[in-house]
DNA sequence: ATTATAATTCAATAGTGATTGAACTATTCA
DNA sequence: TGAATAGTTCAATCACTATTGAATTATAAT
């Protein structure tokens, strides 16, 4: 009976790595990276996305740690990007840790109608 | 050595998944209802927010499948959000294929200067 | 030097969606 | 019947952000 709970804090912090992994295009920017696309030319043609709208979203992606950014070192005018393995671990943990089906707890008796008829608060009556 | 990749429609309905998620109140609502808490009143309570908001949320969050609605057989008038573990056990595992580390692909050259002083590209070249 | 290329940055626009207050529905209680 | 309660729906506002085109930077080739 796993009984882990998250703060507020944690709630909210993990609502910011999901938001920037909420975007379709930036999903799937991720998706092309991870299966081996990665530079930003092909990333463009593989989505039929702008040049700018492609660094605008791996923007994001790299500020929330997730991907790295490496330039040609033959030609620095080219950029790859790569997952951060380390960081997506992380976020995956996260991920299993608050979705997790067996965290969900039955109701709690906080209020509504708590007459004598309500079988879920007999017990507690009784008790008073 | 994980092959599985993920089509665009694939991906943005995880994406869609995601941006149910991505709201730091929604979240935190649905953190409070796996905690047990799920009467819309106490909820309030919890979290500080106007109940047209929670019930806000939790439509969407209904919408998407991943709570049910229950009426109090004994007055109508309160209702209890419950998280519907089936949904959420399917939203795992879509989570877990597409974030898996082992997805992870190295680049695939596609583009960029591809020179013969390119060590990475040698191989490729000489064998034109 | 000049031009071309790859990518980013900037400014403006458009669209989406969270929030708010008021009106409304449904149920229970007096 | 009339008032109270729990919750939802509606309309309007506000904030955020994806998108677009133009300007800019940095590097490489001629």
């Amino acid at each position: 009976m796993d009984k882990m709970v998250f703060s507020k804090e944690q709630v909210t912090d993990l609502a910011r790595w999901l938001k920037v992994l909420a975007e379709p295009n930036r999903l799937l920017l991720l998706e092309q990276i991870i299966e081996g696309v990665q530079c930003n030319c092909e990333l463009g043609n593989a989505l039929q996305m702008a040049p700018n709208l492609i660094s605008h979203h791996l923007s994001v992606l790299r500020e929330a740690g997730l991907v790295n950014v490496e330039r040609d070192p033959n030609d620095a005018r080219w950029v790859y990007y790569s997952v951060n393995l380390k960081v997506l671990e992380e976020f995956k943990q996260a991920l299993d840790a608050f979705f997790d089906p067996d965290r969900v707890q039955p109701r709690r008796i906080l209020c509504g109608p708590q007459g004598f008829d309500n079988p879920r608060l007999s017990v507690v009556k009784l008790t008073d």
